[in-house]
DNA sequence: TCTGGGGTCCTAGGACCC
DNA sequence: TCTGGGGTCCTAGGACCC
């Protein structure tokens, strides 16, 4: 058996716990550089503010109902996730973190010890207490009917929070009532698809044959139509996999043309991804910058730059990524285009002395790298931002809007809440 | 004026190998 | 006249997830 539990509405949750003159009043989160809608409190739903809407064509919507609106928070949303995921981590005897705010919990030898429905809410009222968050929990025999089940315990109120799939007839109830598209695997695409073909429910695809489904989609969606069916076709992972490709990106708070400024940001977002990439243990070959204007904008012709180059000896020294960074970078950059958008991937990922350095290779291992990068690290993490390397500039006229950002409650000192 | 960021997997097609 | 079969690796693009 497997559950799925995932925190409702977690960003503007977690805004509102520490502002409870908020609670019960309409509350959303816009994404980084105050773009779109990603979050909304359930009072914002019922306003019918649409999910991924940009702020800008909402604004005047937002203040004459008087929605608050909130930045992203990311420091405070991580900490109150790692708070969550704690809780879960010691309810089941194995469970996977799936994003910021759901995991899987796998139940295996939990079937003689409780009744589903009771520990369901068992953990639901403890996630509840110890972090003022509510969950919905979901269980079922495979993954997929699992997170069917976490969607009916969101939609309809009186399950209260927790539905447990494992009777085949109510699989089937369930499943009759809801549309092709509520299935986790089934997008916008492959939903009208499905449509066009005659299948609108969730039933409808369950019923399908398999061979069709592979012939005409994927093994993809065939494992669904399995999975759906009982069949568990999909597992947890049990130790997390290695990241293939790290990226760091942003939109700028401002459309940018000095070609300076784009080098900044792109030497900070490079720090940014070999610090990542030093977090996860790894060493990268392939460097790939990107930059871009926006979609929207109407002043000239889209343009979107990209290159990537790669080095023999793997590497991990933020010194050497931004020097394959900013080669890229003179090699693709074009005056002119008013760029949005800028960001570094890392990929072709390595373990430590997988490959030799060889003798004619034109990026050689750095005297004292490790210690000098762990200075850096220890540094950093301590306080973001501590150190840093001064390719990025001071101005930084490029940074992304964060213009209604609550305070890290959380993890940092200065923004502690203070109680009278 | 203002439209996010970070991932994964699969497939098809081309280049190349024996 | 007649020109195979089986495999790998890489890349681009498409689809999905949160």
């Amino acid at each position: 058996m497997f559950a799925l539990c995932d925190v409702n509405s977690f960003y503007t949750s977690v805004e509102t716990v520490f502002r409870p003159d908020l609670w019960g009043k309409p509350v959303v989160v816009v994404s980084n550089n105050d773009g779109c809608i990603i979050s909304r409190s359930a009072e914002a739903k019922a306003l019918g503010i649409p999910m991924g809407a940009p702020l800008f064509k909402f604004s005047d919507f937002l203040r004459q109902h008087g929605v608050q609106v909130f930045s992203s928070n990311y420091a405070l949303y991580a900490d109150m996730s790692l708070r969550v995921m704690t809780i879960l981590e010691e309810m089941a005897p194995k469970t996977e973190v799936y994003s910021i705010d759901e995991a899987w919990l796998f139940l295996q030898g939990m079937e003689k010890l409780v009744g589903w429905q009771e520990w369901g809410h068992e953990i639901r009222n403890r996630v509840q207490r110890e972090t003022h968050l509510t969950l919905g929990v979901g269980i079922a025999p495979t993954m997929t009917l699992a997170k069917l089940a976490n969607y009916a315990a969101k939609r309809w109120r009186k399950t209260d929070g927790v539905v447990v799939l494992t009777d085949p007839e109510r699989q089937r109830k369930l499943m009759a009532l809801a549309n092709v598209s509520d299935v986790w695997g089934v997008g916008s695409r492959i939903s009208k698809r499905l449509n066009a073909m005659g299948m609108k429910t969730v039933l409808d695809l369950a019923n399908a044959d398999t061979h069709l489904i592979r012939k005409k989609f994927s093994v993809v969606l065939e494992r669904t139509v399995r999975e759906l069916r009982g069949e568990p076709c999909l597992a947890l992972e049990e130790t997390p996999s290695a990241r293939q490709q790290i990226v760091c990106s942003r939109s700028y708070g401002v459309k940018v043309t000095a070609k300076d400024e784009v080098r900044q940001s792109l030497c900070a977002f490079a720090e940014r991804a070999a610090a990542k990439l030093r977090e996860e243990g790894q060493f990268c070959r392939c460097v790939t910058v990107f930059f871009r204007t926006s979609g929207y904008d109407t002043g000239g012709e889209y343009c979107s730059r990209q290159g990537s180059m790669t080095c023999q000896v793997p590497t991990h020294d933020t010194r050497d990524i931004i020097k394959m960074a900013l080669s890229v970078f003179e090699k693709i950059w074009l005056s002119g285009p008013r760029y949005a958008k800028a960001g570094i991937i890392l990929g072709d990922f390595y373990h430590r002395g997988v490959a030799q350095p060889g003798l004619f290779d034109e990026i050689q291992p750095r005297a004292n790298s490790e210690a000098l990068m762990q200075v850096m690290d220890s540094l950093n993490q301590s306080r973001r931002g501590a150190l840093w390397f001064a390719g990025q500039g001071i101005e930084k006229p490029w940074q992304m809007k964060r213009e209604m950002l609550s305070p890290a409650y959380t993890t940092r000192f200065s923004d502690l809440p203070k109680v009278r």
